[in-house]
DNA sequence: ACATTTAATGGTATCGATTACAATGTAAAC
DNA sequence: GTTTACATTGTAATCGATACCATTAAATGT
């Protein structure tokens, strides 16, 4: 009773043809019969046959298989990432292997590297990093999500930092503010330098108050978040804060409330990340959300169409650098609950 | 200069021996003159070979690979759990397959099954799980992280909800509480139940108030937490509150506040999960923390074994149950700002 | 009707390792 | 000096599918 595994060549004594047809009828492509191909595909049907990809992939070289490489798995926005490439992987019938990305580089080239088809790192540092010795001398497809590399080779899916900051100065244009803090990632991040730029092009576009005084780095940490608000606060006045993450508006909303300004009423705040957190803290804080899932999603197809290009011989097409747009998350933090205080301070 | 693979027949010409021997080499175990194992080790340095896995596995069947599901991937803990799993394969030379572990149980069956050499769970809800479907008619080797299965075959490695919620209880009584608020999970969910006992049972040990009117229940979201905390609030009087979990003491707080209360002055509180978003509400959530990475070592580990025991043909030994202890996080919400109010409120 | 494509299928080597079995060498035993 | 036992090593089949080449059958052209 104990059938082992049946095989291909099952189907074929089944179908009275040889292995080689039935293979034919498996990888669709070539040219067979109609009347075989229809007694190929019963007597799979029949015997609950599936093809086995191990052999397939010694055979072939390929696995159907991608390799994930994460700097660190614990960073925020993984999870949501990862919901992105399973679904998409799971769509087209790949598989995802996922390892730890060694700062070092290494790690990879142990066994395991052969027979992947392709590679997306989520890391937050990988302009330091040497790709090329990622992707292997083979030069595996390999696209970088939520992270970015000067290597043109490589596409890059991230979130619009631009836009989204853009969109959290409207925001608190629209509200009423006219002059917006903002609390600046450390400028050698790119996501700090399109955060800042869109900061500025809002400004700029809303007719708000221009003023480098407005302007403060942090580290993305909370206590940075509070310094740099607390010279915010000794420097200028201000009637909202764009904080580069939810971290450092968080601490800024300490720093705040230790000069007595409550939020939002005194000041707007609004974060970025649209964190977990922005639900649970109090007031609720406002944030730009990233297109995680969609970032993932986008990642794993810009990886796939990469494998066919190469499969079929044809050099790839893709952008250096895709970007998703982010979406605005209103919460208390920036809710008007006292439409009077805002307008004394813009007639002001 | 284009060498392909460096297959096991270079590393045989090399050294001038059969590939047979190799490969004896290679598995270690079988018996080989010392001067030929020195010979093909070299050989095989010098060539830089390394064992083609896919080979190996279609011959063998085995492929060092285990395949993690995942209920919901944006599940809190998942993160921290994937650190201690992927930790453990890698020393331990495994790959980790990752997919989403559809509800229905379907989805698994696809290509992909075969050649895994065993499957981790994780799941909130897996006794709803038909588990031995998932192991499939193989009855791979299968374990639970964070999650629970009535079915005996399958080894469960959880924190230990029961000793976690003990310690919280006496972090309370320690600081001088006595009259503890415990706001339950919904109590069909076992882990609800270890939490309720070991709030009971330190409740006798540290001699505490017993009432049921300290008890009520919230089914684990701010909503119900805060709801919760207004009927404690109405029915009876208390100095701290212990929360099932970190949201449900954010609830709490929230309707804390709403009273008047101050926290941890008037009302110490402290959850359980000791999310991140503990360090970032105000004040800082104490909180009990479940040994994450660790239980993904654990179950990792424990999925070897139970792997190496099925190779070589023993029956397993492994517990059905494994625990892990959580430890306290102490943070503000539960610190003694205030020594005198609780004095009072001890000798009254 | 016969030559020449073209379509459809079969035979079999191959991917890179493992392993049962056979063969050889070596040393101890008689 | 054989015989015998045991330790090493080699030969070749095998895992399951693919793909090159050969072959046969059918279709087209002149």
């Amino acid at each position: 009773m104990v059938q082992g595994r049946i095989t291909i060549k099952d189907v074929a004594m089944k179908a009275g043809v040889s292995t080689a047809t039935v293979s034919r009828v498996l990888n669709k492509s070539e040219k067979v019969h109609s009347r075989t191909r229809w007694r190929v595909e019963r007597a799979c049907a029949e015997l609950g046959f599936s093809r086995d990809p191990i052999a397939t992939a010694l055979r072939t070289g390929r696995s159907n298989t991608v390799h994930l490489l994460i700097e660190r798995f614990d960073g925020n926005f993984i999870p949501d990432i990862l919901v992105g490439i399973e679904a998409k992987a799971d769509a087209e019938n790949y598989r995802v292997l996922v390892s730890k990305l060694d700062n070092a580089g290494r790690g990879i080239w142990e066994p395991g590297k052969q027979y992947i088809d392709g590679i997306i790192v989520i890391s937050d540092a990988v302009h330091d990093l040497n790709l090329s010795e990622v992707a292997g001398q083979e030069n595996l497809p390999l696209v970088c999500v939520y992270s970015y590399t000067q290597d043109i080779r490589y596409p890059c899916v991230l979130p619009d930092d631009y836009q989204g900051a853009y969109l959290a100065v409207q925001h608190l244009a629209t509200r009423g503010c006219n002059d917006v803090g903002f609390i600046s990632g450390p400028p050698d991040w790119p996501a700090s330098e399109d955060r800042l730029r869109g900061y500025r092009q809002a400004v700029e576009d809303f007719g708000l108050r221009e003023d480098p005084n407005l302007i403060e780095v942090g580290d993305w940490t909370v206590a940075t978040g509070y310094e740099a608000c607390l010279r915010l606060l000794e420097r200028t006045s201000f009637d909202s804060i764009f904080a580069g993450n939810d971290s450092m508006a968080i601490g800024a909303i300490d720093a705040l409330r230790e000069h007595e300004l409550r939020v939002p009423r005194d000041v707007a705040v609004i974060g970025f990340d649209n964190a977990a957190l922005c639900r649970y803290v109090r007031p609720t804080l406002s944030s730009i959300a990233m297109p995680l899932k969609e970032l993932g999603e986008v990642a794993m197809g810009t990886l796939l169409s990469l494998i066919d290009q190469r499969n079929n011989g044809q050099s790839s097409d893709t952008e250096h650098v895709l970007k998703l747009p982010c979406v605005l998350r209103k919460r208390d933090s920036t809710k008007v609950s006292e439409q009077l205080t805002i307008r004394d301070r813009k007639e002001s």
